[in-house]
DNA sequence: AGTCTATTTGCGACAGGATCCCAATAACGC
DNA sequence: GCGTTATTGGGATCCTGTCGCAAATAGACT
């Protein structure tokens, strides 16, 4: 369903810094901050309100058209496409992340969940360590 | 292994302060924030500098003793005991938190995981949804 | 189109977590 | 014990996210 649908749906509002957000989400194949989205739309010469990306964000979440996930001490959003749950191999080292598909892990999920008398909305999974560069050059951290 | 080993091991020093913030956790049987910590710490008279809170916090994580796991806007803190993998049922909307045993959807992450040839180091799981009470009382979220 | 009302935006202030810099302290190798 | 170097404490500071309020504007109704 459409932005403006889905705003209707939910009685929201229709507005253009909705819009905007939105679509920097979908034109960046990658997860953003709510500060990356605020530059992006800076570089638009559309400069919005912090207080306005923040509110947009939650409402967006609301109707369900972005997912948002905590990885390290940041906050990502990503649009949600339907059906497809993907999630995070994060580098330890050089905070590469790669996304991963995982139906069937989900399922596991679920399914425990459930049993656990748990009404699952999403499920996050965030694998860390070493990605394959990071193993070859051999990082490690240690004292200054 | 002993903290002192593994302080000694990653070359760090042996102090009273890194044994003392240890202890606070293994001393508690849930996970605390940072804040809970310095306040622990405070009340057995010995209130140490946030500062060092937080760098000792990361000195444990790099010698892997604890572990963290980001809850809403939360750090939370944990002693890491070898093979004790449990993940997280998060209530949207009361935040009660389930930790949950799942060695099994582990192995599974592992293994994909590693055939994208990334050496795993943590499997983070993040179930929100609701929780049986709350789906019982019924909550939503709609414009004020 | 014009008007009205409630939502939304922008702005500035603010809260809280976490980080940084620098001087004082203390650990540990010798 | 002594000296070197990591560590601590203190305070300032950054950054993310929130709040209250006034101005703007979307959408409904005429």
């Amino acid at each position: 369903m459409s932005l403006t649908q889905e705003l209707k749906t939910h009685g929201y509002r229709n507005t253009a810094q909705r819009a905007l957000i939105l679509q920097v989400l979908e034109n960046s194949q990658e997860h953003l901050t709510a500060a990356q989205i605020a530059d992006a739309l800076e570089q638009r010469y559309v400069p919005l309100n912090r207080s306005t990306v923040y509110r947009t964000l939650e409402t967006l979440l609301d109707i369900g058209m972005i997912k948002s996930s905590r990885m390290g001490r940041l906050t990502y959003y990503e649009v949600l496409h339907a059906g497809e749950n993907h999630h995070h191999l994060v580098c330890t080292s050089c905070h590469t992340t790669v996304h991963v598909h995982g139906e069937d892990t989900d399922a596991v999920l679920t399914r425990e969940a459930a049993a656990a008398g748990f009404e699952v909305s999403e499920v996050e999974i965030l694998v860390s360590g070493l990605c394959h560069d990071c193993q070859v050059k051999g990082t490690g951290s240690s004292p200054a």
